[in-house]
DNA sequence: GCATCTTTTAGAATAGTTCTAATCTGCTTG
DNA sequence: CAAGCAGATTAGAACTATTCTAAAAGATGC
């Protein structure tokens, strides 16, 4: 249905507190429409443009950061100079392919990580990051 | 043969196939030294500089790469924007401070990972980075 | 000590990201 | 539905980390 607008994605922008802008509409469209998704501020930059709507580098970045802060986005590091972010936010942990700079999640709930050395003083655990680095 | 210069280091050099110029071993003798380190090349160029060795940041990024690239440090990649590199290249996994961007150590013989996926195909096993970030 | 090849260096260049400040737009109010 | 306003977008500058360039200095082998 879409009568021309995207009332799901407006729905959900402005449930994260956030104007549901054209562009922030457009960009929310790539990332949640189709399965989950790992992108770079520069591989969303090329896709939203692909789909004729004007956006700048600046605004896609802008979008990254804020759906990222209201928790529809994950910034993942796994390689310098470079972030990831990625739309399943649940718990779950990472392939990354060298060279091809390619994530591929894995769901975290068959995982067991048992023997972790409790937190340093003064310090609360936020996230265990399992990065499975694999090659070619 | 230098009496009171490094003889281990400029040794030790050598064997990674990396002549032992001044600046290398200034280099290499603050980062082996003492107990294993986590280092940035601005957090090492402030050190060396210290020590009265005049080294330009482009030969302590020089550096940095070769003793990766032989063996000699291994790079963390934990925050966006920065690399680490680490002295300490056996088998372990670390803990990250945020938002200091401290890192420090934990032996991997103690933790046990289950149940991990296989890679993808085409792709064989390189490394598995455990990363416990913790905060304030 | 000389020749040769390597390394260092200052400064320019590059890449990813953030900032600035002018313009524009979504939303509320009358 | 017209203002009015706060919030968003944008081009381009700025910034940070890192790499590159090409010229000068240094290490090594003879
Ligand atoms: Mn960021
Ligand atoms: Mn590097
Ligand atoms: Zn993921
Ligand atoms: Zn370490």
């Amino acid at each position: 249905m879409m009568s021309g607008n995207s009332p799901d994605f407006t729905e959900r922008l402005r449930a994260a507190g956030l104007r549901p802008t054209r562009q922030r509409v457009a960009l929310a469209r790539v990332l949640f429409e189709g399965g989950h998704r790992h992108v770079t501020a520069e591989s969303l930059h090329a896709e939203v443009k692909a789909t004729r709507m004007p956006v700048s580098l600046a605004t896609v970045y802008n979008a990254l950061n804020q759906f990222r802060d209201a928790g529809l986005l994950r910034e993942v590091v796994v390689a310098p100079g470079r972030s990831y972010f990625d739309t399943n936010t649940g718990h779950h942990h990472h392939f990354y392919v060298e060279p091809d700079g390619e994530l591929h999640d894995f769901p975290s709930d068959k995982v067991t990580i048992a023997g972790l050395p409790s937190p340093p003083k003064g310090t609360r655990l936020s996230r265990v990051d399992v990065i499975v680095r694999v090659h070619r």
